[in-house]
DNA sequence: CACTTGACCTGTCCGC
DNA sequence: TGCGGACAGGTCAAGT
């Protein structure tokens, strides 16, 4: 679930909470998410500083002052929850989609010197975390291959349409999807972003007319912006680094709104499987061309 | 080589 | 009520 800007999100919210703080301890007992040998661990986490928190595609980067990173992918269910000092054991806000921590899903717990932790929890364990020397992250495999970051000022419609066509086999919603093409979308804000532009996720990409791809690259950059400024989009799992969830699916056009109305031409909005992932469209604005 | 499908996990929901 | 199976969807490995 967690895509850019539910990462973006958290990013944004551990950004102004861990920068400064020193690593008291760590707990984990969970080796294939956290594979570091101990001895990196103890060297170069425990009493090192976090200095800034980065995002690349749906990973995190919390960048330390031992020059070692803790890179951080969430996969579906994770979350990386911050408990200040004033809190330190107690509940969580009303609005919160989490309880005590930690919890059954709490797989490693990041102890800071002010009494302050932050919980990675991951219900189904797809997601991991890497400590490693902060000039080796670009070398490893994901960020060799992971395309460009589609809110950059420096990405343009025509680099959208060059790296698309690629792909011109295959179609659209599972060349989205596809992070080496572009970085960060999944399957929410891929099927939102085809709903914008009327495209039928199955069209294949050589299929595509130049404007129809132009429209899908205003409709991504929209519907992303949107969901960062939303706090994401929460369903069982995503919250963000307070343990709040996001709003985005309120203002969701088609994903998870199978059987209501389309809101631009009152249609039923079905749902599918495209690309092995529940699809939703609007059968009259988005047709099979 | 290009592309598609299955595995990795666990909790929830649905039908019988 | 209990149980089996489908489903959720990010990424990589394996298969076609």
């Amino acid at each position: 679930m967690p895509e850019l800007p539910e990462v973006e999100t958290v990013r944004r919210g551990l950004s102004e909470l861990l920068p400064g703080k020193q690593v008291a301890r760590v707990d984990f007992d969970w080796p294939k998410g956290f594979p570091n040998a101990p001895g990196d661990v103890a060297q170069f986490l425990i009493g090192a500083k976090v200095t800034s928190v980065k995002r690349r595609a749906k990973v995190l980067l919390i960048e330390l002052d031992s020059d070692y990173t803790l890179v951080i992918h969430l996969k579906m269910t994770g979350q990386l929850v911050f408990v200040g000092e004033q809190r330190f054991g107690a509940g969580h806000p009303n609005d919160s989609l989490i309880g005590d921590l930690p919890d059954t899903s709490t797989r490693v717990t990041f102890a800071f010197k002010d009494g302050s932790q932050l919980y990675f929890n991951d219900q189904r364990k797809f997601g991991w975390v890497r400590l490693l020397p902060t000039v080796e992250v670009p070398n490893i495999d994901f960020m060799k291959k992971v395309g460009p970051e589609p809110l950059d000022d420096s990405f343009m419609a025509k680099q959208f349409e060059e790296r698309l066509r690629r792909r011109n086999n295959s179609n659209i919603k599972a060349v989205l999807l596809d992070q080496t093409v572009v970085a960060g979308i999944g399957n929410i804000y891929a099927d939102e972003s085809l709903w914008g532009a009327k495209i039928h996720p199955t069209t294949l990409v050589k299929d595509l007319r130049t404007k129809q791809i132009e429209t899908l690259f205003t409709e991504l950059q929209f519907v992303l912006n949107l969901a960062i400024e939303k706090g994401g989009s929460s369903d069982k799992n995503y919250v963000n680094a307070e343990g709040k969830r996001g709003s985005y699916l309120q203002f969701a056009r088609v994903f998870r709104r199978e059987g209501q109305a389309c809101p631009r031409c009152n249609s039923v909005i079905e749902k599918s499987r495209v690309a092995g992932r529940g699809t939703h469209i609007c059968p009259k604005c988005q047709r099979l061309s």
